[in-house]
DNA sequence: GTCTATAAAGTGATAGAC
DNA sequence: GTCTATCACTTTATAGAC
């Protein structure tokens, strides 16, 4: 998987990086090609259906690697309310520079396709299920444990869009502020 | 203000509409004048600096609009907690249909223009400084209310996001269940 | 697999007649 | 104030040489 030839990979990483960044309309597959490095040829060899399966493939991909991130940040405390609080924080010391995220590409793209606005659905709905598996593993209700992976989430999305109109990165410590008020319950 | 030729208004109006729904870069002025019914030479005449100024008044006209919704919203209640909650569950009721946000814009013009930016932190600010008075209002040290409002404003936010990439309209539904839980620290 | 050239359509913007 | 024609540019996408 990693070892074939690598061009597709840097297509992709590219791509991941520039669509949450700029979003879908914004970045042009020339902007791509020259970020990644890669000849344009190859684009539509390795991605026939061009720009929306392109997309598609970025949304999994960072789908599946902060679905990761949330997993192995949350492993290192066992009690829910403090490795939820404790991850949010790093996750706010960690976007200090660059503002990332799909909720632009949710918005944006649920206009223009139903393939890629299940895919930011879908990526949205696996970062839930995965505070909801630590709620739960902490004793958690799972009907309730579920509903609050679903505010954390929310929260974290809303926080990252005010992050992003004021250009700083103090919003998301506010949510962490929050989160053993709303676990308390 | 509304006797001006009326034609600046219905592009504005469509502006607004198309920008907030499809975003700034699928938004094209020519969808905008074909919306609007307005000529395109009037376009350039009533905005003569294009697209981007044509956007910023669009962006101040929805952050006045919404501004006052949210506050003819919340005079209907006294008690601070009730009538956000209200207002929450009335708003999601409303949206029922299209689906409706700035933080399409913010994150998009984040990148793009200074100006627009600033525009969507100035309509996020405004919504907040209005739950923040009704908090205080309702006996809420002002320090505490400012963060509370911000949270309420983040996850009204969020839950659009979420509402627009799952096509549904519960989630704001949820967010309305945890404001009692959170204005009750 | 890679690269180039180019097509076809759309974009924002402008000039100038009316 | 309105309307049309058009410019210059960019977009996605394709064809075909290598």
């Amino acid at each position: 998987m990693t070892l074939k030839s690598d061009t597709r990979g840097k297509i992709l990483d590219a791509a991941s990086r520039l669509f949450q960044k700029q979003g879908y309309h914004a970045t042009g597959l020339n902007e791509i090609i020259k970020v990644s490095g890669a000849p344009k040829g190859s684009l539509y060899y390795h991605f026939p259906a061009g720009k929306e399966e392109l997309a598609l493939e970025a949304i999994k991909l960072v789908s599946k690697i902060i679905q990761q991130n949330i997993e192995t940040g949350l492993s290192k405390i066992e009690d829910p309310a403090q490795s939820i609080q404790s991850f949010i924080k790093e996750l706010a010391s960690h976007i200090q520079c660059d503002h990332f995220s799909v909720s632009l590409l949710a918005l944006e793209t649920s206009c223009i396709s139903e393939t890629l606005r299940e895919a930011c659905d879908q990526a949205f709905e696996s970062w839930i299920a995965t505070y909801a598996n630590k709620l739960i593993q902490g004793g958690f209700d799972k009907e309730k444990a579920q509903t609050l992976a679903r505010v954390i989430q929310l929260m974290v999305e809303g926080a990252l869009t005010i992050s992003t109109a004021k250009k700083e990165t103090t919003t998301l410590f506010i949510v962490a502020e929050q989160i053993p008020i709303l676990l308390k319950q």
